[in-house]
DNA sequence: CATGTCCATATCATTTTGATAGTGACTTCA
DNA sequence: TGAAGTCACTATCAAAATGATATGGACATG
């Protein structure tokens, strides 16, 4: 889709969707969160053609969301590592995990776990103001001017 | 993006994304979020080209995130709107857009007010069972078998 | 020096997109 | 009564994106 227009537009939504607004992105950035880092992990986690990878690597590069470093420089290798604004992410996508297994959870489904306390993490999104569920109250939109 | 192998993979966020994995189904689900249910509300309302947005508006209603309904017989008119999962999937959106406001939030935004309170809503992702916001703890996979 | 690893790029068929125009079933206005 | 408008689309088709496969280049390893 054209991005170009959407970029420019108040809406914080579409502002975030113009560079992460594609599921090869947010899987990269999925992997990414869980340790992920080389051209080849991605590669073979997501089964993805080099061509894609390549570019999506390159613009979540440019978006600010991951870093290009090199960790070797002979042979010259490259790794790619989140920035806070990547790494920041990951509460979308356990959201949007969250929202998967409830409506798409058929059959065995990979579970998040709390590393520290071993239970099984469920991720709500609560306004931080009133501590409400949000969804649950209605919501108003104010737009600029 | 081949959907098909990403629909029966164990992990919750690619199930998500088989779903609704691009920019204009999050953008349409933003607008019926906010009260829009009709073909050109929506097509006026994201400039999308008409073909896309019929689509769109399919896959939608297919996948059960959107309701077809007829609001008149003569002339013949549907309306869509949220089912249960649709509505449900807000918080996602709300999170997105957060991320949006913080990192690509220069110029004037448009900003979501708590309609009871009037009070601008913050929204934070976190763990139910932790209570801690969801990125400050670590995270583990648990794959099935 | 042959093979393997890693990070890609080149090529090209297929698929998706998006812009524009048109359609059908009405309603409303003059 | 007839012209114009509304609404929810479909048809057509050029342009762009995707994805499969092959290849390259710089090295390390056996």
């Amino acid at each position: 889709m054209d991005m170009k227009n959407l970029s420019d537009a108040s809406c914080p939504i579409a502002r975030g969707l113009t560079c992460v607004g594609d599921a090869w992105s947010m899987l990269i950035l999925r992997d990414a969160s869980l340790g992920l880092t080389r051209f080849d992990e991605f590669r073979k986690s997501l089964g993805i053609a080099p061509t894609i990878l390549t570019r999506r690597l390159a613009t979540l590069t440019e978006e600010g969301l991951l870093e290009r470093r090199r960790y070797s420089e002979r042979p010259p290798r490259d790794e790619y590592v989140l920035t806070a604004a990547g790494r920041d992410f990951l509460p979308v996508l356990i959201l949007l995990g969250a929202w998967g297994r409830q409506y798409r959870g058929e059959g065995r489904l990979a579970r998040y776990i709390d590393a520290e306390t071993g239970a099984e993490i469920e991720p709500v999104a609560v306004d931080a103001v009133t501590g409400a569920k949000i969804g649950t109250r209605p919501i108003r939109v104010a737009t600029p001017e």
